[in-house]
RNA sequence: GGGCGGUUAGCUCAGUGGUAGAGCAUUCGCUUCACACGCGAGAGGUCGUAGGUUCAAGUCCUAUACCGCCCA
C-alpha cells in the first residue's frame, strides 16, 4: 500500500524509483476504481475509451490516447465533475478469428473442421484467458476508469444493442441486400469494407492485347485489319470479358461500336460498345469489361445489361467452363503468367509494358483484394449522414483541431452505402432468416430479441439463418451509448452520462470509427454521442515511419515504461502531444520526463527534510498547521468551523498570504503559482495537454526548485515558520496541478506529506486574485537580477563558488536588493559591500548593475571584448527602439501599451548603456 | 488529379501580429548541506524560397520548392 504516514517516509529515497510506488497505486487504482455516481449531484464529464481489439497488446498510440483521456478526466474529476472514463474492449472480427485459426492451424486443423459452434467456444476460451492482456497494461498507466462499468462489443447488453440497430434499420428500409462487387480477402475469406483496404501502388504489367473482329474486313484504329486492341492490366480475366468498350467521342473507334469482337484463346465473340467510364488516353484506348471482377466494369456492364460471369472462385483460382482446361484451378497469379505465355504464344499479345497499377491490400491480411459479385446486406448511410451534417451546420460537435471539421464533413458528403456482412464465424451474426424460396425474414421492431425460427407466425416454414456477422465496425459505432444502457434510454446511466462531452481519438479513425459512431447516434439517440472530438497526431517512430508489426520497427510502451517510469511517459506523450501533429519517437523527451520526475521527489525530499527538522525543534501540534491557523481572525474561524487542518484545506495559500511575516519570495512563489494555475486551467479547458504539462514543468523546476526553493533556504534555516508554510503549501498546490499528469509521484509525495485521503480526490485549485501580487513580481525579479549579475561576475573572474567576493549593488533597485542582502548573498555566494576601490568590472541584469573588484584570472581583453559587443548590441537596440517612435505611423497606430514599451526601452537601455560606458572608461 | 500537414539552433520540437524559446548535444566551472536523472556561467538561429498586406510578419495572404499523410 503506498504510504500513509509521514513518519515513515520523512527520509525519502535520494532518487525516484517508479518501480518502487508504481504497482502499489496501479493496483489500488484497479481494486478501488473510479465509480462515477449515475445518482450524483455533479454535472457530468464522460469519455468512453476507444475500445481496443481483445486481440491486441498496447502500442504506443494507446499509450498516447490514454494519457490524454485519463488526464483530462483526472481534471475534471478534481475540478469537481462527476467523471467517467469508460472502459472496455472490441471483438475485433477479423483480427481475432484470424489468431484462433492461426492457433488451429499450427495444430493441423481449420475452423471447418472444428464447426461453428466448437469454433466460437474456443475463441471465447482464448478471449477468457489471453485476450485483454491489454487492460492489464491499461492498468499499468494509472488510468483512472471505472473498471465496474467495463463493457465489450460481445457481451449480453452491447450484443443487444447491435441487434436492435439493424432490426431498426431494416424496418426503416435502411438495411438492405444487394448483389454488389465487393472486396474479397480471398485469405481472410470474407468480404471487407472500402475502408479495410489500403490502395498501394506496385510495378505491374500493362499488356496489350489484339482481338480479333467478326468482321475482319474493318479497318481498325492503328491501320491493322480485322482486329481492335484493347489494354489491360489482368489478362488473366479475358476468359470473362463480357465487351470491349471505347469512348463515345474516341474517333479512333467511332466506327467499330456495335461490331463483334473474339476474346483471344477462346474464340467467344463480345460486343464493342461506347461508355463514358472509358479514358480515352489510357493505354491504347479501348479496354475489355469484366463485369465481375472489376467495380468499374461492374457499372459498365449494369449500364449495357451485360451479363457477369465470374471465373475466379473464393480462394483467388481460376474456375468456370468459361475458362480453358488448361487454365482451370490455377491461383490467379500463376494464371497471369501463364496465360500471357500462351498469348504470346498465340501472337494475341502486342506488347507488354512496365506499368504502376494501384491494388488494393486488405488491410489484414495484405493479401490483393479480388473484386467480386456478391449479396451482402448494406446499410444506405445518405439519410443518417445528412442529419449528422445538419447537427454539424447547427454546431454541435466540434472538432480539435478545427481543420479535422472539413474532413469529417467532406467524408459525409460523399459516403458511400456500407457493407456490413463479414463471412466470419466470430462477430454478432446477423439477425436475418431465409425461406426456401430466399425472402427475408427480419425480427419485428417491437421484439427484436425474437429469433425468425422460433417465431410461431413463421412455424410452417423452414428457415435458415444468414451465416454472416456483422462488421465489427456495426457495434462500435454504437458505443458512446450502447455501453451506458442503450437502447434501454431509461437507464441510470445514459440519463446521466449521455451525450459524453469529449472523445479522443488519432485522427487516423476519423472516418472508421468517429463519422459511424456520428450517425449512429444521431440516428439511434437523437443527438450528437459527443460535444468534442480531440484528435491527435500518430506515434511514429524515430525515422517518422509509421510503426508496424511487418516492417518490425514497433517499439513497446511496456519496454518505455520499465526504463523511464510510467510518469516520465506519460509527461512524453502529453509534452510531445501539440495541435493533431504526429509525434516522432524521442528517447530524450522520456528521459527528460524522467528527470523531471526525479527533481520534483527531490523538491519534496528537501520539504520534508525541512518539516521534520522544524517539528523536532518545536514541539507539540503541528507547528505549521497552528501557524496558519493563527494568521487572521478569519482563517481561525473557518479552521474552527470546519474542524480541518488549513493547510490542507484549499485556501491555505490566502490564509499564508494574510500574514505579514512572509518574505518577498514567498509572496513572489505564491502569486506565480496563482497565475499558473490559471494558465493550466485554461490550457486545459482549450484541450491543449501539451502547453499545459510544458508550463507546470518550467514552473516547477525553473521558478519552484531554482529559484523559490534556493531563496528560501536561507529563511527556513533561521527557523521562519512562514516560509516553510509557504513551501509546504506550494509543494502541495503544485502535486494537484501536476497530478492529472503524473498520478503516481503526485500521489505518492501528496501521502508523504502526512495526507490520507489519496491526491485524486482532492479538488483542483481555484483561481484566487487575492494572491495576484506584481509588486512582488517586479521586486523578486531584481533580486533575480541581482544574483544573476553577480553569478556571471563570478565565473568572468574564475572565481571558485566558495569565494565570497565584495560586489557593490547599484541602480534604482539597489536598495531593495540591500534590504535582502542575505538572499543574494546566500545564493549567488557573494558579500555586499557598501563600496569598492580599485577598477572593477560590471554586468547588468533585469536592470540591476552589480559590480566586482578586478581581481582573480579574469582575462581583461576578453571581458572588454564582450562589453564592447555588449555596447554595440544596446545601440543596435536602441537605435531600433527610436526608429520605430520616429515612425509617424507605429505612433499614430500601434497601442499604446506597446508605444510605452518602445519609450521604456530607449530609457532603460540608454540608462544601461552610460553605465557601461562608465565602467569601461576605467580601462581606457 | 483533389485535400491536409510540415519546413524555426547540431538533433527532436514549442511558439498567441509587438525584444526568437525548450529539452538534448556542445564550451567553461562546480562532490554548494533536495537532486550529477544535478547546480552555475556561456556559445549557437537574417524562422525553406520569392513576393504581398501591415506602423510592425516566424506568425496573416499569394506563389513556389522539398518532405509526409489522406482521398480518388
Amino acid at each position: 500500500m503506498p504510504t500513509e504516514t509521514p513518519e515513515n517516509t520523512s527520509a525519502l529515497a535520494k532518487q525516484f524509483d517508479p518501480a518502487a510506488i508504481e504497482p502499489a497505486w496501479a493496483g489500488r487504482w484497479r481494486s478501488e476504481p473510479f465509480r462515477a455516481d449515475a445518482n450524483s449531484g455533479k454535472p457530468p464529464f464522460t469519455i468512453v475509451i476507444p475500445p481496443p481489439n481483445v486481440t491486441g497488446n498496447l502500442h504506443l498510440g494507446h499509450a498516447l490516447d490514454n494519457t490524454l483521456i485519463d488526464t483530462l478526466i483526472r481534471f475534471k474529476r478534481m475540478q469537481g465533475f462527476e467523471a467517467l472514463y469508460l472502459p472496455g474492449m472490441d471483438h475485433a472480427g477479423i483480427a481475432t478469428q484470424g489468431v484462433v485459426e492461426k492457433q488451429l492451424r499450427e495444430a493441423g486443423q481449420s475452423r471447418f473442421d472444428l464447426g461453428r459452434e466448437e469454433f466460437l467456444k474456443r475463441v471465447w476460451d482464448w478471449k477468457g484467458q489471453s485476450g485483454g492482456v491489454i487492460l492489464s497494461q491499461l492498468t499499468r498507466l494509472g488510468v483512472s476508469v471505472d473498471w465496474t462499468r467495463e463493457r465489450f462489443t460481445m457481451d449480453e447488453g452491447l450484443s443487444r444493442a447491435v441487434r436492435a440497430q439493424f432490426v431498426r434499420l431494416y424496418h426503416e428500409g435502411l438495411a438492405y441486400r444487394g448483389e454488389r462487387i465487393v472486396n474479397w480477402d480471398p485469405a481472410a475469406q470474407t468480404t471487407l469494407s472500402e475502408l479495410e483496404v489500403d490502395r498501394e501502388e506496385r510495378k505491374g504489367k500493362m499488356t496489350t492485347l489484339a482481338y480479333k473482329l467478326e468482321d475482319a474486313s474493318q479497318p481498325a484504329s492503328n491501320g491493322e485489319i480485322g482486329e481492335i486492341r484493347i489494354a489491360t492490366v489482368r489478362p488473366e480475366t479475358i476468359f470473362a470479358d463480357q465487351a470491349i468498350a471505347v469512348h463515345p467521342d474516341d474517333e479512333r473507334f467511332r466506327h467499330l461500336v456495335g461490331q463483334q469482337a473474339r476474346i483471344p484463346l477462346t474464340g467467344r465473340l463480345i460486343p464493342i460498345i461506347a461508355d463514358h467510364a472509358v479514358e480515352m488516353g489510357f493505354g491504347v484506348g479501348a479496354l475489355k469489361i469484366t463485369p465481375a471482377h472489376d467495380a468499374t466494369d461492374f457499372e459498365v456492364g449494369e449500364r449495357h445489361g451485360l451479363p457477369r460471369p465470374s471465373v475466379i472462385d473464393l480462394q483467388g483460382n481460376l474456375t468456370s467452363d468459361l475458362v480453358p482446361e488448361a487454365f482451370r484451378g490455377m491461383e490467379r497469379f500463376a494464371a497471369r503468367k501463364a496465360v500471357t505465355a500462351a498469348l504470346i504464344e498465340s501472337g494475341d499479345l502486342i506488347e507488354e509494358r512496365d506499368h504502376i497499377t494501384a491494388i488494393g491490400l486488405s488491410e489484414r491480411t495484405k493479401v490483393p483484394v479480388e473484386p467480386i459479385i456478391s449479396t451482402q446486406w448494406y446499410v444506405n448511410v445518405k439519410p443518417m449522414a445528412a442529419k449528422v451534417l445538419e447537427g454539424l451546420e447547427r454546431g454541435e460537435i466540434k472538432l480539435t483541431p478545427e481543420r479535422y471539421a472539413k474532413v469529417n464533413r467532406d467524408w459525409l458528403e460523399n459516403i458511400r452505402d456500407w457493407n456490413i456482412s463479414r463471412q466470419l464465424w466470430w462477430g454478432h451474426q446477423i439477425p436475418a432468416w431465409y425461406d426456401e424460396e430466399g425472402n427475408v425474414y427480419v425480427p419485428d421492431a417491437g421484439n427484436p430479441e425474437l429469433d425468425c425460427d422460433k417465431d410461431p407466425r413463421y412455424a410452417h416454414l423452414t428457415l435458415r439463418r444468414d451465416p454472416d456477422v456483422f462488421d465489427t465496425w456495426f457495434s462500435s459505432n454504437l458505443w458512446p451509448f450502447s455501453t451506458l444502457g442503450w437502447p434501454d434510454t431509461d437507464s441510470e446511466d445514459f440519463r446521466k452520462f449521455y451525450p459524453t462531452q469529449v472523445l479522443v481519438t488519432g485522427y487516423d479513425i476519423l472516418f472508421f470509427w468517429v463519422t459511424r459512431m456520428e450517425m449512429a447516434g444521431y440516428h439511434l439517440t437523437g443527438q450528437a454521442p459527443f460535444s468534442t472530438v480531440m484528435l491527435h497526431g500518430l506515434y511514429l517512430d524515430s525515422k517518422g515511419k509509421k510503426m508496424s508489426k511487418t516492417t518490425g520497427n514497433g517499439i513497446d510502451p511496456v519496454d518505455l515504461f520499465d526504463q523511464y517510469g510510467v510518469d516520465a511517459c506519460r509527461f512524453a506523450f502529453a509534452s510531445l502531444s501539440t495541435g493533431g501533429q504526429d509525434i516522432k519517437h524521442d528517447p530524450r523527451r522520456f528521459e527528460q520526463g524522467r528527470n523531471f520526475a526525479n527533481k520534483l521527489w527531490n523538491a519534496a525530499r528537501f520539504a520534508l527534510m525541512r518539516i521534520g527538522e522544524a517539528a523536532l525543534a518545536l514541539t507539540g501540534e503541528d507547528d505549521l498547521t497552528r501557524y496558519v491557523r493563527s494568521a487572521t481572525p478569519e482563517a481561525q474561524q473557518d479552521a474552527d468551523r470546519h474542524g480541518s487542518d488549513p493547510l490542507r484545506s484549499g485556501d491555505a495559500l490566502t490564509k499564508l498570504k494574510a500574514r505579514a511575516d512572509l518574505t518577498l519570495a514567498d509572496r513572489w512563489i505564491i502569486s506565480r503559482l496563482n497565475a499558473v494555475t490559471v494558465e493550466t486551467a485554461a490550457h486545459l479547458d482549450a484541450f491543449d495537454i501539451g502547453a499545459a504539462i510544458r508550463t507546470l514543468y518550467s514552473f516547477t523546476w525553473d521558478e519552484f526548485c531554482d529559484w523559490y526553493i534556493e531563496a528560501a533556504k536561507p529563511t527556513l534555516s533561521s527557523g521562519n515558520l512562514g516560509t516553510l508554510a509557504t513551501l509546504k503549501a506550494v509543494l502541495e498546490h503544485i502535486l494537484k496541478l501536476l497530478h492529472p499528469f503524473m498520478p503516481f509521484i503526485t500521489s505518492e509525495v501528496y501521502a508523504a506529506l502526512g495526507h490520507r485521503r489519496q491526491l485524486a480526490l482532492h479538488s483542483w485549485p481555484k483561481e484566487n486574485a487575492a494572491l495576484h501580487d506584481p509588486e512582488a513580481t517586479r521586486a523578486f525579479a531584481a533580486l533575480r537580477g541581482a544574483v544573476s549579475a553577480a553569478r556571471s561576475l563570478k565565473a568572468e573572474l574564475g572565481l571558485a563558488p566558495q569565494d565570497r567576493l565584495g560586489m557593490t549593488v547599484e541602480g534604482e533597485q539597489a536598495a531593495l536588493v540591500t534590504q535582502n542582502a542575505r538572499v543574494v548573498e546566500t545564493i549567488a555566494r557573494v558579500t555586499l559591500v557598501p563600496s569598492l576601490e580599485g577598477r572593477t568590472l560590471s554586468a547588468v541584469e533585469q536592470g540591476v548593475l552589480v559590480r566586482a573588484p578586478l581581481e582573480g584570472t579574469v582575462d581583461v581583453q576578453d571581458w572588454l571584448g564582450k562589453q564592447r559587443k555588449r555596447l554595440t548590441e544596446l545601440d543596435k537596440q536602441i537605435k531600433q527602439a527610436q526608429a520605430k517612435l520616429d515612425n509617424a505611423g507605429f505612433v499614430a497606430r500601434a497601442p499604446a501599451e506597446v508605444i510605452e514599451e518602445e519609450q521604456r526601452r530607449v530609457q532603460d537601455f540608454g540608462v544601461q548603456k552610460e553605465r557601461l560606458e562608465g565602467v569601461l572608461a576605467q580601462f581606457s
